[in-house]
DNA sequence: AATGAATGAGCATTCATTCAT
DNA sequence: AATGAATGAATGCTCATTCAT
């Protein structure tokens, strides 16, 4: 038993050490720069070694960002209890948590990953499920200030949230010595503007 | 003379041949899986021939960057004019203008160049070039609804709207098959919050 | 003694399994595209064991080869009995068993040898020895017909069946669809050919 | 022109080269084991230089095996001409004219070839286009001396002298040290057995 | 007896780039 | 201006084998 135990505590390190220099070479190198060579030096392994883990490369990829994605949801699913303070609040906080939730780090996966999206339906998958859940995390959020409205109308308020929150992640990226605050400040410009109930006028000029 | 400018014709088509072909090929394939020998293969040139344009298959990559970047950036100036309309014919206006600038394929292409600007500082200048220019367009377009703010509020807002134009190329991208009209509206529900100067409480809480 | 019995046994069975796995993977693969990972798979062993039976990957298939040669020479002897019948019960006989015997996955097994033998002399040991002892059990069966002949003359007519019987095999593998009874046949013609006395005029001619 | 020329004929003399190269490596290490880096430094090719001229490594391999196939052929095309001789004279040219043929070299390269085709269509396709030829050449040179016979019985002589062809090559492989002109003889047996009519007993007793 | 972790060499193939023509 | 021959390093991946447990 405590054999078993130290093997499978062995593999799960070992799957860490991997996925971890993997993290680095795909920061250093992006997804197709990332050589299965210098991953394994990173990770202190034989590159043989790692097939035992992996069966390709891409497989690793894909649970780097898997793994990467479970721990943004685990956030991301907290914020629901947000659900039920004051308006003001609830801006302030979300806009804090989602800034947070964006380190450097993880954006600069997260474009990666993104741009394969575009070619690897597997990758495309893995984002779509993504953002699934952060929208419906959005929607939770924001219904109970937005009564009146129809369900379509929340939808597109989510989905407003969720593209700032992506370009946030791009911003972060591409302006790595911007002010951490104005682009905090930039979501809550739009989480006002999706809160407002005042913009249903928007939707009457569009039909 | 009339050889020089035939000469000098010659060449401007090769260029154009070359950076369309590198183009189809970063599409189909990612900046990196593009191969010089594709490229040629499309552009109908020889491998060789190709490196009397461009020293380095980087160069031909910052050159596509930067030809796209030019033509985006020839439209966004045009914007400027929306200035003195009134301001749901501007929401209006400008959301429909960046929804077309955003096509699939440049979305596509300007994911592969933010991925690739996280680490070439030569791909991050010409992004932030850009970003400097659409940020500029926006604040002028923005400026005469918002008299009473200070430059940083305006700051502030064209900010949003640089980042929810990221945010759609993203979205664009990832969630193929979406709507646009919902992704323009997002644009517009964004747009009303960051001219709406109610939004000032948001600042004063911040600080 | 119950106990090294059944240790003697579970050897015994372990080696079966390893032939058995690896026979299979030779006939899936070849000689050198069949791997020990996979051989060990298929016999449910883990790969390292299988090295307390066999010292390297070539010695596992030089078992193999013996083990299959080894159930063939077991055939071709019960067939010396053969030599007491008449002639065309011979024939008839021995070109059947021939038949049966070249199963087309002993035949595909024979070719991958033979194939190897050329360049490996480890195997090009095994093949002679087989090749000797059916050249000899042909020697037997046909030596009552054909009373007034030499010696080097049998030899002749048992080498010509040995290569019929050679030449089958190939043509089992070659020709997958192929008519049993045709191969048969051809047989049967070089037999009658070979117990032809009238054919010692090909010899004179040679000499 | 001459330019092109050269050019051309340069790119014949490197695919011979890679040929030969091929097949000394193939004679070495079989199929498989025979390495593209060997060959190419067999050739005295860098190794990218070999994909400007084959796709794969096995298409190295079938143009190989077509090379020598070419050649075969037209060697067994021109036996054709012996069907207008007299039986004994025909026994012994074609067995001297197939035994010439059969060198070890080809003969190697020939069970690697047949070895292969057990697993691989492609070179079941090419063995079988010999065999196709071959059997057809052995059809007309035989069907003069067999006048009475039925096109099915000229048919299983035809594909007695192809088995025993194949034979021999396996035979001259794995007997490297055996007489020649035994292995002849062997030949000769067999084509006296296919030329006697009085077989046609062995039809009779068959059904 | 049995596992499977671990290695490092080797594989076929592709690449950006250079150069003689 | 244009070709495509040529290079050699690098890629992802598989292999036979060893070894600690």
């Amino acid at each position: 038993m405590a054999r078993a135990t130290s093997r499978q505590e062995n593999r799960a390190q070992r799957l860490t050490q991997i996925l971890d220099a993997a993290r680095a070479c795909v920061r250093a190198d992006g997804f197709h720069g990332a050589s299965l060579s210098r991953i394994s030096a990173r990770a202190s392994m034989s590159g043989g070694h790692i097939y035992q883990y992996f069966e390709t490369k891409e497989a690793i990829m894909l649970a780097l960002c898997e793994r990467d994605f479970d721990d943004f949801l685990h956030h991301i699913t907290t914020l629901e209890d947000y659900a039920s303070r004051d308006e003001d609040a609830v801006v302030e906080a979300l806009s804090n948590e989602i800034m947070s939730l964006l380190s450097h780090d993880r954006s600069a996966l997260t474009l990666e990953i993104i741009a394969e999206a575009g070619r690897n339906p597997k990758f495309l998958d893995l984002v779509s499920r993504v953002d699934d859940q952060i929208r419906s995390a959005f929607r939770t959020i924001i219904r109970p200030f937005l009564a009146g409205l129809s369900d379509q109308d929340i939808d597109e308020r989510a989905e407003t949230l969720l593209v700032m929150a992506r370009g946030l992640a791009v911003h972060i990226c591409t302006r790595p010595t911007s002010d951490h605050r104005l682009l905090a400040t930039t979501f809550k410009i739009s989480f006002r503007g999706a809160l407002s109930t005042g913009s249903a006028r928007v939707e009457r000029k569009m039909e």
